[in-house]
DNA sequence: AATATTTTGGACTAATCAGTCCAATACAAA
DNA sequence: TTTGTATTGGACTGATTAGTCCAAAATATT
């Protein structure tokens, strides 16, 4: 199988890191526009490498997918958890969402985002691994907007599963929103709006 | 060169009606997912016939583009026409997106989000494309919030412009959420929060 | 009916696609 | 050093990609 032999020939490469190598292809490129020969170069491997420890394109991507959620995740948590308070986590992710604006990161987007829209439910394998994914995150915003709501920064009366929603649609449509070439100070303004109907 | 021709062989087909059938292929799969052969058969065309008209895969994307923007700014324009007032008009159109929740069309997504993201800056001929399209969207939203503005439905501080790209961020961001695969009484509580926001 | 003009069907190309396969290689254990 | 096991490079496959080209067909004008 792959890895953790003892015996034969020793990989010559660091799976882990040849992945987040992938993870950057697709995310500029999307799945499709993709290519075998992109990510063979981008991933400095040879064919039956990639082949041996990956199995396919589709394998891949999914790899790729959980290892992004895995990676925007374990850095929002820490941010969540340095932060001053759930409300300021909240402001801050947001614009360091506006920060990428006229940007190359900024252009790339966000890879759940850009795979909910290449795929949406066609593909039933990635269309778990999206949701899946945006569970955990899902989980994460509820955590400050529950935490904002104790510190008094988000009204008591507010359901805090349908602001988690609110913000999912309101980071996603940023999103787009740079993409499509916005500029910072545009997206910063819609950020205030964006915050005013969770106070 | 093409049409409005008076003298040899006819065309067999209407351009503006095989433009409708492409677009729907786009609208589905995306560009780089669409193949040509994909657009022969729902456009029911010959190979000749295609690229004699519309020249190439991306001359035939960019008028779909155009035609679906013209289509949708059509439909909305009428909408806003035929409502009882600007913020209803907002209400209703956002309350249409809902509706499409975990359906055969809530699954299409919009093709200008759908473009935005797989394009991006990628193509300077799609980006002004879109970007020439949602400025004709951004006039629309306009009117409608100047309106709910004078029948004092939004308050009379707020900037009709940030309010506009408030309408494009919370749009883009529920048709992602329903791409995601979303239930309708999710969306609609999403709704209600974004509206919020603007009153 | 002859001619000019245009469209159409389909054969064709060269490039690229994802994926397979195997001999050569490189190591650990014996 | 021999043996067993796993990885690697690269040739190869068949399918599909967008796009070209030309003879045949279909019409309007003369």
């Amino acid at each position: 199988m792959t890895n953790m032999n003892t015996l034969g020939r020793p990989l010559e490469f660091n799976p882990d890191k040849v992945i987040d190598c992938a993870m950057e292809v697709f995310w500029c490129k999307g799945y499709t526009a993709t290519s075998m020969t992109d990510l063979l170069k981008a991933m400095n491997l040879s064919k039956s490498s990639l082949y041996q420890t990956f199995g396919s394109k589709h394998q891949l991507f999914e790899r790729c997918l959980d290892r992004y959620a895995d990676w925007l995740y374990t850095d929002m948590a820490k941010q969540l958890d340095e932060s001053t308070s759930g409300y300021s986590f909240i402001e801050n992710f947001l614009d360091s969402i506006a920060n990428t604006a006229q940007s190359p990161e900024g252009a790339k987007g966000c890879l759940m985002v850009n795979s909910t829209i290449e795929f949406g439910q066609k593909d039933p394998l990635i269309a778990t691994a999206i949701a899946d994914n945006l569970q955990l995150f899902s989980k994460l915003y509820m955590e400050a907007v529950k935490k904002a709501q104790k510190e008094g920064d988000i009204s008591l009366d507010a359901d805090p599963q349908v602001i988690t929603n609110y913000l999912h649609v309101s980071i996603s449509g940023l999103r787009t929103m740079v993409k499509a070439g916005a500029d910072k100070k545009s997206v910063k303004a819609t950020i205030a709006l964006i915050l005013k109907a969770i106070q």
